[in-house]
DNA sequence: GCGTAGTGCTACGTTATTTGTAGCACAGGA
DNA sequence: TCCTGTGCTACAAATAACGTAGCACTACGC
């Protein structure tokens, strides 16, 4: 892969540079607990502490990496004394989301017999 | 739920025993190259280095790794001569995908805009 | 004032995963 | 035979995630 000259983050989305956004969306969305932590935040806001407890105790690092992550790409944001929670947008993401959810369900039920 | 002994997977779906199915399908996805690799096969087989190709020469290794837990799931499946291709489960995922794709031109559009 | 507990967030050493390059065995075509 | 393509693997290096500890700050009770 041809990296460009920064090598800790190229952007805020790796992936946008393809210029087709289901590309960005998909390089955000697929990294470890971001899709998690969207959705533990879907009916209600969480301090990050209550996240992280939500997210199966995964680690501050992660947590904080994915969090701001989400807070530049305009998905979640911090609401001092409130903790995070979903933006418009990114509210609209997780609704987006709903037919996975309910895919899901079927899924485990066809592989359930 | 104790980790089995195998320590390089320790189950085809990592997440699966919340019992919730979208943690499971949460934790499938959110691998890298896992839904992009779903993605590029949405209109049409591909071969293995077809479909390497399509997503930014990833490694073989983990395209592999993906494709392996892809095939477990049930939602890709090899035919010899014929490349790698969705399973019609497969493809009812990346139906229920489709709302996400319109939510990324939505947000490249309030993004650009 | 002091101590305690909560918040968001970070440092750092260890571990796991991904990457890049090279290569394997096999199958078909010339 | 040689060449090309297939699916797939080995292995070291680079990267990302983990786990633990801790920071600064704020709000509370004393």
């Amino acid at each position: 892969m041809p990296k460009p000259a920064t090598k800790t983050r190229q952007s805020a989305v790796r992936g946008s540079r393809t210029g087709r956004p289901i590309m960005a969306l998909l390089d955000l969305l697929g990294r470890r607990w971001t899709l998690r932590i969207a959705w533990e935040l879907r009916d209600g806001p969480l301090t990050s502490r209550a996240l992280r407890t939500a997210c199966d105790d995964a680690s501050p690092t992660v947590m904080q990496a994915r969090l701001s992550e989400l807070r530049e790409a305009g998905f979640v944001e911090l609401l001092s004394g409130d903790g995070y929670h979903l933006t418009p947008l990114g509210r609209e993401l997780m609704e987006s989301f709903l037919p996975l959810h309910h895919f899901a369900e079927r899924w485990s039920r066809r592989l359930a017999g």
